[in-house]
RNA sequence: GGGGGUAUAGCUCAGCUGGAUAGAGCACCGGCCUUCUAAGCCGAUGGUCGCAGGUUCGAAUCCUGCUACUCCCGCCA
C-alpha cells in the first residue's frame, strides 16, 4: 500500500517539477509513516516539509500544492494537511479490508518476502567449546540465533547455521585432566585435583560413562570410552564426544538445528593458519618484539597491537578466529552474523582487522555481530545464584524442563539483544495475562476454538464467501486490528534487516492484545450471517498472523489450551 | 586509565531507526461483570525520556561532553 502511495507522489511531485514550483534536481526520498492517531489517518507523509526549502515556500502551502498534484486513486478517499505540513491520507475501507484477503490467501507465506533474493547469508551462534552443558546464556544465543535464522530465510536469504567450536586447545586439556581425575577418584576438593579444573558434577558422570565403556553419538563424531584411566587422548576424544552429545540434546529440547558444526582443529590440519599468517606477514602488518610475532592492528582501528604466536611458538586464540573468517568468506557468504555474548565485544575489532590486514577485499564491516548481554534468573523473587567454582549453574535444560520450550525461547528472544535480562522463572510459569507467551498462545487458541464452535453450532464458513462481506467490520476494535495486522510483512523484513527478532515479539503482544480486547467488547458468532462472515474472517486472520510470528520465534501456536 | 552496553511512569519494559499530545503490562484508585474458553472488562492517576550543550522545520531517537550501573581490557579461549 505504501508502495502505490510512493508512486502517487512521485507523480505529484514531477507534475511539480515540470510546473517549476520545485527545481529540477529534486530526488526526494519519500518517506511514508503510518499514523499512530486514528485522526491523522492511515498513512502520513513529510516529503513537504522535506522539500519546503527547496521550494522556497511555506511547508503547508507546499504541501497544498502536492495534494492539489496528487493524481486521483481509488484507494486514498481524502488527503488533509495537518500540523507543521503532514499530508495525511484517509484509505478506502476496501483497500484496508483487504489485508485479510491476503492473509487467507497466502496463509503460512503471508509475511515472507524475496529481499534477501537467495543470497548466502550465515548465522554463527551458540559456538560453546564442549566442556561443560549448555546455561542460560547459551540459551539467549541459541534463540536469538534461531530465530535470526528463521527471519532471514522468511525474508529470501539462503541461510547458513553455524556452530564453532575448539576441541583440541588448553581447555579441553583441562577437561580430560578433570575427567581422568574423576575416573582416579579425585575430587575437586583434594590436593591432587588439577589447577584449574572442571569441577561441576558433570565431570564425574562422564568419568563413569567413560569407565563403562559407553559409546556416545553426538551430532558429529561417535567415540567409544575405552575406560583407561591412563590414556589422556582417549580420555579427550570421549569427554568431548560426550559433552558434544549432552549439547546436541540441549539444542534439541531447544528445537534448535545446526547444518554445519565447524572445528578450530580442521583449520590447522587444513594449514589455513600458518597460510594465514604468512599472508599477514607478506602483507607487512606484523613485527616480532620480545621473542612473539604481533599483527599491527592498531592501523586497522584497534586500540593496542596483538599477539599472533607466542614466544613459546603456539597460537593465540585471535590467529585461527582470523582464519576460520577468512574461510567463511571463501565460501562465498555475502553476510555473516556472529551471535555471541558481549564479554567477547574486544574480539569484533580484533577480527576485522584481521581481515583487513589479509587485503582480501572483504569489505570493512564484514561480519556483522549481535552481542548479547548478561541474563540472571529470578525464582520465588530471588536471584538465582550461580556459582562457577563450584561448577553448578542453572543449565538450560534444566530451564527447558521446569518451564518448558516455548516459554524459555519466548522470553530469551523477546528483549532487545543489547539489554541485561532477567529471566522469571514464576512470570514464565504462570498462566496469566502477565505471561506474555501465555498470553499470544492463548490469543491464537481462541482463535481455532471460535472455528470449532462455529462448527458445533451447524454453522457454514468459507473463506470465498466470507471475503464477500468484509464490508461488515466498522468496529474501531475492528479497524485497529486491521491496521495492526497489515504491518506484520514490516515487521519481520525490519527485525530480519536489522537482526532484532525482539521487536517481533512485540508486535505479537500487541497483536494479541488488540484481539483479546476485541474478543471481549463483540460476539463473533453472531446471527446476522454477514457480520459473523467477516468477523471469523478477521479472527482466522489474526490467528494465521500470529501462528505465522510465533514460528520465527521458534515458539509453537497451540489450538487447544 | 581504555573500550562495549545500558539509563524512558513506583516496578518490568516498548517506542516502527528524526515526526504531530512519548506507549503497554503490572502496582495503586474508581466503576462494571461472569461471556463464543478458562487471561475477567472499562476507565482515571502517574514522565524534566540520567544531566548539560549542539545539529534543524521537528530530537527519547543523531553529534559532543559529563554522571551512574554493568561487562571486557592475558603471549587464556
Amino acid at each position: 500500500m505504501k508502495e502505490q502511495l510512493t508512486v502517487l507522489l512521485q507523480q505529484a511531485l514531477d507534475t511539480l517539477i515540470a510546473q517549476g514550483v520545485l527545481p529540477a534536481d529534486t530526488r526526494p526520498q519519500i518517506q511514508i509513516d503510518r499514523s499512530r492517531d486514528k485522526r491523522h489517518g492511515d498513512l502520513a507523509c513529510n516529503i513537504a516539509l522535506a522539500l519546503a526549502k527547496a521550494a522556497k515556500r511555506k511547508p503547508r502551502e507546499l504541501a497544498e500544492l502536492i495534494c492539489d498534484a496528487l493524481p486521483a486513486d481509488p484507494l486514498v478517499t481524502r488527503t488533509e494537511i495537518a500540523g507543521p505540513g503532514f499530508i495525511n491520507f484517509f484509505l478506502s475501507a476496501d483497500s484496508n479490508q483487504a489485508v485479510i484477503r491476503r492473509i487467507l490467501e497466502q496463509g503460512r507465506t503471508f509475511g515472507t518476502s524475496t529481499t534477501g533474493a537467495g543470497r548466502k547469508v550465515q548465522v554463527e551462534f551458540v559456538s560453546a567449546n564442549p566442556t561443560g552443558p549448555l546455561h542460560v546464556g547459551h540459551g539467549r544465543g541459541a534463540a536469538v540465533g534461531d530465530s535470526l535464522c528463521r527471519l532471514l530465510a522468511a525474508t529470501g536469504w539462503h541461510v547458513a547455521s553455524e556452530f564453532y567450536y575448539n576441541d583440541a586447545g588448553a581447555q579441553i586439556d583441562n577437561l580430560a585432566l578433570s575427567v581422568q581425575a574423576r575416573c582416579r577418584n579425585v575430587s575437586p576438593d583434594d590436593p591432587e585435583w588439577p589447577q584449574d579444573g572442571y569441577r561441576g558434577d558433570y565431570i564425574r558422570d562422564l568419568a563413569q560413562a567413560y569407565l563403562r565403556g559407553d559409546t556416545v553419538d553426538a551430532e558429529d563424531r561417535h567415540v567409544t570410552g575405552s575406560g583407561r584411566a591412563d590414556d589422556l587422548d582417549d580420555i579427550r576424544q570421549f569427554a568431548v564426544a560426550y559433552l558434544r552429545r549432552e549439547q546436541d540434546l540441549d539444542l534439541k529440547a531447544f528445537a534448535v538445528h545446526f547444518d554445519e558444526y565447524f572445528l578450530e582443529s580442521s583449520l590447522y590440519r587444513q594449514g589455513a593458519v600458518e597460510a594465514t599468517v604468512e599472508r599477514l606477514i607478506g602483507n607487512g602488518h606484523c613485527y616480532e618484539r620480545d621473542g612473539a610475532l604481533w599483527l599491527r592492528t592498531t592501523d586497522f582501528g584497534d586500540d593496542k597491537d596483538r599477539v599472533m604466536r607466542k614466544r613459546e611458538g603456539g597460537y593465540t586464540y585471535f590467529l585461527p578466529d582470523v582464519a576460520y573468517h577468512l574461510n567463511k568468506w571463501q565460501r562465498g557468504f555475502e553476510r555473516v552474523i556472529n551471535e555471541q555474548g558481549a564479554d567477547h565485544h574486544s574480539t569484533v575489532t580484533r577480527v576485522r582487522a584481521g581481515l583487513q590486514a589479509l587485503d582480501q577485499g572483504i569489505p570493512e564491516g564484514w561480519p556483522e555481530y549481535v552481542l548479547h548481554q548478561m541474563v540472571t534468573v529470578m525464582r520465588d523473587g530471588a536471584e538465582v545464584k550461580l556459582s562457577k567454582r563450584a561448577g553448578s549453574y542453572l543449565t538450560l535444560r534444566e530451564l527447558i524442563d521446569e518451564v518448558g520450550r516455548d516459554a524459555t525461547r519466548f522470553f530469551l528472544v523477546a528483549r532487545a539483544a543489547n539489554s541485561q535480562l532477567t529471566f522469571d522463572i514464576d512470570l514464565a510459569l504462570s498462566q496469566s495475562n502477565d505471561n506474555p507467551v501465555y498470553y499470544i498462545q492463548y490469543a491464537h487458541a481462541r482463535s481455532c476454538s471460535v472455528m470449532r464452535k462455529l462448527e458445533e453450532q451447524g454453522w457454514q464458513w468459507q473463506p470465498q464467501s466470507a471475503l464477500q462481506h468484509l464490508d461488515q467490520l466498522q468496529e474501531e476494535h475492528e479497524k485497529s486490528l486491521l491496521r495492526q495486522l497489515d504491518r506484520y510483512p514490516e515487521v519481520v523484513e525490519n527485525a530480519a534487516l536489522h537482526s532484532e527478532p525482539h521487536t517481533l515479539a512485540n508486535y505479537l503482544r500487541d497483536l494479541a492484545g488488540d484481539f483479546h480486547t476485541w474478543y471481549n467488547a463483540h460476539k463473533m458468532l453472531v446471527e446476522e450471517e454477514a457480520v459473523r462472515d467477516a468477523r471469523v474472517a478477521l479472527s482466522q486472520a489474526v490467528g494465521q498472523v500470529i501462528a505465522n510470528g510465533l514460528d520465527l520465534l521458534g515458539v509453537s501456536a497451540p489450538e487447544v489450551m
